[in-house]
DNA sequence: TAGATTGTTAATCGATTAACAATC
DNA sequence: TAGATTGTTAATCGATTAACAATC
């Protein structure tokens, strides 16, 4: 099943918009408009809107868009109903910070197994998950019909790793590990490297 | 000084031919071609000699592109020919896991500070930092003449935090806290924040 | 009613790709 | 020489913005 072909742009800008409502939302606001929201996040009124367009008419002429209303209608699109369970893969610093960070299950996400391949790991608690040894990564995660991946090995096992979470049904992988790794179609990927923003940043630092 | 104008979009994916390519450079590889470095990164060859193209001429027809000159060239495109020194703020699990981790070094970082309010935290060591009461943080990042920054406080506190740290001459900012940020012109911010990572991804999920 | 703001269309802008002469 | 691959131009594609009728 593909989706009704929305660019992978737009959707990367439904989370910010979320994010930002769910603030306004916080400190008692009750209503917005695609202006205000433009100017708090730095883009253009007519983008956030063309982009919510895309999935509905969740405003109203002259008042603009109501909070609670528009929150809901995002984390719908989003899947966001529901909360999805994770695996860590890497029991390192990373995985550790990853496993104690109390902002996923508000935002839809919770990590629920972590794996590393040091035994002097294996069966430590890291928050109130147990460190599994990896050779059962695959029965765990199809046990629990797992969807959802953080990869948080060194590079040189993000991608024998990866091969064992797409095996085990795992279809969205956040890969923490400096390498680009190479997953089947209708697997998605996301990457996160600090090192690659810091050094974006420095081209213009002199 | 403004620099000539390179679009942003280009700018950012420097970083991954330049990640890309080290990872060759260690597998021994000394030559490579914008068709084999574009299948590798999922990018068409055009895009990578058009983005290169914009800082010179670095390839040779027939042959491609020499490894070693090549990333030397990346490097002294993206400022990396010298080791940026890097504060951190905030002293919880991530900003923990940033004074750890290893891979920074290598690419041109090195965190040197951190900081924290937390009394119980603060003088306590953290690989091989001391972590520093924040009220100490403008005065040392002033005298360090530090120019990078990663933010890793709650949502609430990150732009207060913000604010001292252009205050203290701060040009980059890297922040970890889900939150926008506002900074004067002339000060650079990337965000990394895994949950709007997933909730991209989780659009696709079902 | 008057003012504000939506959703949408058309125009503009910018980024990507295709194609190819140059040349190693 | 023949084959490969660059750097660059022009064509295409896609994303953003401006503008405005509709309407709360």
């Amino acid at each position: 099943m593909t989706k009704r072909d929305i660019p992978g742009i737009v959707i990367g800008r439904l989370p910010i918009y979320l994010r930002a409502i769910q603030r306004m939302a916080q400190e008692g606001q009750r209503v917005t408009s695609s202006k205000e929201l433009g100017e708090r996040l730095g883009v253009s009124a007519a983008q956030i809107r063309k982009d919510l367009s895309q999935f509905g008419e969740f405003g109203k002429q002259g008042t603009g868009y109501n909070i609670k209303y528009l929150s809901e209608q995002l984390r719908r699109i989003l899947n966001l109903d529901v909360v999805w369970d994770m695996a860590i893969v890497g029991a390192g610093d990373v995985g550790n910070a990853l496993a104690h960070y109390q902002g996923f299950r508000d935002r839809g996400f919770q990590a629920t197994m972590i794996f590393d391949n040091d035994s002097g790991k294996i069966g430590k608690k890291i928050g109130n998950l147990i460190v599994q040894d990896i050779s059962e990564m695959s029965k765990a995660i199809q046990q629990a019909s797992i969807k959802v991946a953080m990869v948080a090995t060194p590079a040189n096992h993000a991608q024998e790793v990866t091969d064992q979470l797409v095996e085990a049904g795992v279809k969205a992988i956040l890969n923490y590990a400096p390498i680009q790794i190479s997953v089947p179609e209708g697997v998605r990927v996301e990457y996160i490297d600090p090192a690659t923003h810091l050094q974006k940043m420095s081209y213009y630092l002199k």
